[in-house]
Parts: structure tokens; sequence; C-alpha cells
DNA sequence: ACCGTTCTAGAACAATCACTCTAGAGCAAG
DNA sequence: CTTGCTCTAGAGTGATTGTTCTAGAACGGT
């Protein structure tokens, strides 16, 4: 792996730990063993450039790990659930490391660090995008695929921070059986839901 | 209002936009217009004691929102997706400020503050009681009950992340639309259902 | 008037922050 | 070997961090 990758990566792994204010530039030069010289060669923009990298790396490493999981299911709903659930037992068995830094980095950073904020945007944009023709293959209309995939990602992320700090799956369970519903609702009749 | 409401109030105001990390207690003091000393006097327990009452005094307030937007509504379906398009109202008028301190300190914190770990949960837990109180009272039993809340609030606070990040209504819109159907599936037909 | 407690007030402190700077190692081309 | 460029290496810098400290103002009880 190249350096500048290697620095990434151990950011990633700070931010969905601890966030971006909290992160140190010192903490990410030990844990990528990589010197700061060398972090500012690759990275002229510094703690924000840095950042940047990271999330734009995982946002893609996680956008093909949801649609991975995602495919192998003929039924919406049914594969939903299970994203779910695996993401749970991710969870409990990294000890409730949160499964995505995008998540933790855009819920404090946006008044703050507007390029970030952009970064982010753009990485959850691109899930959407990506969701969305997922479940049109699927069947759905347009605007019903990018509303469940928005659905999906929303309560996902929101679903992470309660399973964290609760240190419970129920949350995560709870939220997949939720959008479940949803999926199947979209998919059962277009024309009687409200909306 | 007294002074060490004065203080709370506004790091609750200063949490809710950029974090806990970002947040400083010079910040804090100017904001409230408390000299230090006096935050010191009230909190002795200096930074982390400021934020602890932070959470515990709006986690109250918005526990109580909660419960106030969906009460009016003998359909809990209906009073969700309400629920949803007020907060979406809010944050489009307030322009993209997250309104809940809780999710956005919860997300940053869990593995660097043990201490406001245990807070934000305690306040979860306290959303999720009052909560099902409410749904059973509709009909739900006890663990659709707890599992309804469980996912309204999950999904709330991601569409927060997401809609203050993308600049948008819709994840909120979304959210809310997804989770009433989940309410509706399980009035409708509690056998059915998976899991 | 006096005392004790509570609270205000902000200067001062050590620690830490992101970052810059200079020096040299490594390497490919001529 | 020399030249030029990329990258490593970390000591050093000024600003900012959360916190402590001392001094005095405000106030109620006697």
């Amino acid at each position: 792996m190249r350096t500048d990758e290697r620095i990434a990566v151990a950011m990633a792994e700070l931010l969905r730990r601890q966030g971006y204010a909290a992160t140190g530039i010192k903490q990410v030069v030990e844990a990528s063993g990589a010197p700061i010289g060398s972090l500012y060669h690759h990275f002229p923009g510094g703690k924000r450039a840095v950042a940047e990298a990271a999330l734009r790396q995982s946002g893609a490493a996680y956008g093909e790990l949801v649609a991975s999981l995602l495919a192998p299911y003929g039924d919406i709903a049914a594969g939903i659930e299970a994203a779910f659930i695996a993401a749970a037992d991710d969870m409990e068995h990294t000890g409730w490391v949160n499964m995505c830094p995008v998540g933790t980095v855009a819920g404090e950073v946006v008044d703050v660090e507007p390029e970030l904020r952009t970064v982010a945007a753009e990485v959850f944009e691109g899930w959407i995008e990506g969701g969305a023709a997922l479940f049109r293959e699927r069947g759905l209309t347009d605007d019903d695929a990018r509303a469940l995939i928005t659905a999906v990602i929303s309560a996902l992320e929101g679903a992470f921070v309660l399973s964290r700090t609760l240190r419970s799956r129920d949350p995560l369970i709870a939220a997949g059986r939720g959008i479940a519903a949803y999926a199947r609702e979209l998919l059962a009749d277009p024309m009687v839901r409200s909306g």
C-alpha cells in the first residue's frame, strides 16, 4: 500500500471511532507509521485534506459493501433486513465500533468545515445513486427507488449511533425491519400509500 | 434563568452545531455570558460536566417535543409521518442546523468519553420508554411498541444527518414515510411479518 | 457592623494543537 | 559521479486548549 493510502486508512479508522475534531494529526501519523513530514508532503491541505481522502475512500468501500449485501436477494425487503442484521453482527463482534466514518463526521463538521460537508454530501449522493439503480432493477419507479434507498441510509446511519451508544443490536434490527416494511409497501401497491 | 442553566443551554446550542470535541470552553463562556470562573464553580467537572447537563436538559426537551408531535394523531402512522415533516420544516427554516445535540455528540464520544456515552444512552432509553408507552396505548404489544419507537428514533437521527449534509428535506420525508409503513404493518397484521 | 458562604471575574499555566522548516535519504537519468 | 526530484524525518513554532489560581463582589444570618 502507498504511503498516502496508509495515511487515509488510518484517518478513516480514527474518524469512525472518535470523529474529526477529536482526531489529532499526531494520532494519524502514529497509527499510519508515516512521519509528519510525509503526511504534509502527500496532503499539502493538512488535516482537512487527509479527512477528505479518508471519507472518499471509505465512502466508496461502504457503497460496494452495502450493494454486495443487497444484491444476492431477489426480494428487496429480505435483502434490506439481512443487511441490517449483518451490520448488527459486525458491530457486536467488533466491540460496538461505528461502521461508518462518513456519518460520524457529517454530524459534526457541517457548520465548521464546509469542504468536508461537501465531500460527505458527494459520498451520500453516490450511495443514493447506486442504491436507486439497484432498486429500479427490482421494479420500483425512480421516485420510489430513491426514496427507499434514502430511507435505508438514514435508518442505517441513525441505528449505528443508537446501537453503538446503547451497546445493543436492537436499534439496527428494528430499523431494518422498519425499512423492510417500507419496501414491501412500495412493491405491493404504489397507489395506496400516503404522500 | 439561573447561571448554570444559561451555561447548559449555550453548550447544547454549540453541541448540536459542531459536536463535543470542536466546542471550546471559551466559546461556551462567550455564548452564555458567564465568566470562566463561574462556569467552573457551577460545574467542577469541567467541560464534560457541562456537556452532561446539556445532554440531559435537551434530551428531556426533545422527548417532550416528539411526544407532543405524535400525541394529537389517533393514527400512529399519520403521527409519525407528520413528525418527520415537522422536523424537515424546522431544519429548512433554521438553515439546516441539526435539531438534536444528543445524536451529534453520541456519534463522536463513544470511545473517547465513556461518561458521556452513558448519559447519551440514558437519554435514548428515556425516549424509548416514553415512546413505547405512547404506542402501547394505541394498541401495540410491548415488543412491537419498543421496536417501533426504536426505529423512529434511529431513522430520525440518521435523517437529521443526511438532511443537514445534503441540505435537503428528502431524507427526513423518506425516513418518515418508511417508518410510517412499519407502523401500518405492525397495526394491520402482527402475525405475517418476519422476525 | 461583622462573618461566612456563594458566586463572579479574568489573568496565568502547562499541555496540546495543526503546521512549518531544514536537513538528508533514496533513486532515476545523463 | 553528478544532478534533480521525490519523499522521509522530526525538531521547532506560535496559537489555542481545558483548567487552576487568587482576588474581590454580593448577600444572608446574627
